[in-house]
DNA sequence: GTCTATACTTTGATAGAC
DNA sequence: GTCTATCAAAGTATAGAC
């Protein structure tokens, strides 16, 4: 029992994530959502920008809770990090190198040409790193270095799912997972030696 | 006294990085080249996707010498690598978010529309991580070290401009680049460690 | 809210004079 | 090789009956 408007963005997404915004025509999208073309602009008067804008936060937000789902508290970070780009790698192999990310193209596209676009893609980002962020710091990272270490996460993996796409290579997917991996594991090996020095600096105060 | 040819080129490739390939329609193209209309047709018989192909080599090519500039023989990978995303960074900056990767939104619009285009983008970054890979077996990495190292590169530059593009931020690209140059210092550590367990065992087996 | 028909614009591409 | 005029198709958006 889906309405008519919740057709419409998903089938939105699923265009987006293969044609991206501008390869994407609104003529398309009504089609494969069996929605009355009227409707469309019944839903969102500011017609496609305005059910673009749309699209990118639910897919940001049904995207986002991946990471929820494999940063679960109590799991090491690292082998969630090792275990998020493998499944990853997975997807994008048996998709036939479609299903990525779901906004990166879009983001790509109207970075430099519409701003409440821009604002929904950034948007979107910043809630998929504070979500990292909020795992790495109840796992014991400071606030610094967690921010730091999703904004590696989030580049490795986005960088890695250009490539894998371009290439056809879903191996690039898996590599740059171990460099994420080598990332997390760095960032709690340097966090567990200044919890270290300060606790020798601490007793030889006394 | 360039040839129509090249500036119908670099016009694209302006274009391309401002809004991509499909949200720059052939007309912009010759506009922005002074070219005449029929111009293009002649030298690009199949028309768009052709001069889109071109373009995308030559970017490639062109932003493919930034490796070598800065990855000179005999400089510290690791350095070479904190300058060039500084440099990416501050030209991020500089550009008001334009100037990032030439090919980037291009590649992600075409790699499941445009089999062509598709293999012109794999071309470049395939051409571009053989370059680094060249740069760090010189300085002493393995080819398998090298490759990783490379696409962990690759990746987190690639996905840094792409968070910084959307969230018109050019600290992400600086965050990743420490990220980069740790990726690349951990490598060189690692060969370091092998060398010598290496020449250990060899000792010892006398 | 649904649906069809249609207006208007832009697109990629071609023809043919020069 | 240059340039203009023009085409057919595809694009977004709107009007108005139901």
């Amino acid at each position: 029992m889906t309405d008519t408007r919740d057709r419409l963005i998903e089938a939105t997404a699923e265009l987006f994530r293969l044609h991206g915004y501008n390869g994407t025509a609104v003529k398309q999208i009504v089609e494969s959502a069996s929605a009355p073309f009227g409707s469309m602009y019944h839903f969102f008067p500011d017609g496609k920008e305005e059910l673009g804008a749309a699209t990118i936060r639910w897919s940001g937000a049904t995207y986002g809770e991946l990471i929820d789902l494999f940063f679960v508290t109590g799991q090491d970070p690292v082998i969630a990090t090792r275990q998020f780009f493998e499944a990853a790698a997975d997807t994008v192999r048996d998709t036939d190198f479609v299903d990525a990310c779901p906004i990166a193209t879009v983001a790509l596209e109207v970075a430099s040409t519409s701003e409440p676009l821009r604002l929904a893609t950034a948007d979107v980002f910043e809630s998929w790193l504070a979500a990292l962020d909020g795992h790495l710091v109840a796992a014991g990272l400071t606030k610094a270095q967690a921010r730091q270490t999703s904004v590696a996460l989030f580049s490795l993996l986005e960088g890695a799912f250009m490539l894998a796409r371009a290439t056809r290579d879903d191996r690039h997917v898996r590599t740059a997972g171990r460099a994420a991996a080598e990332v997390v594991a760095a960032a709690f090996t340097r966090r567990a030696a200044q919890r270290h020095a300060r606790r020798t600096s601490a007793t030889s105060a006394r």
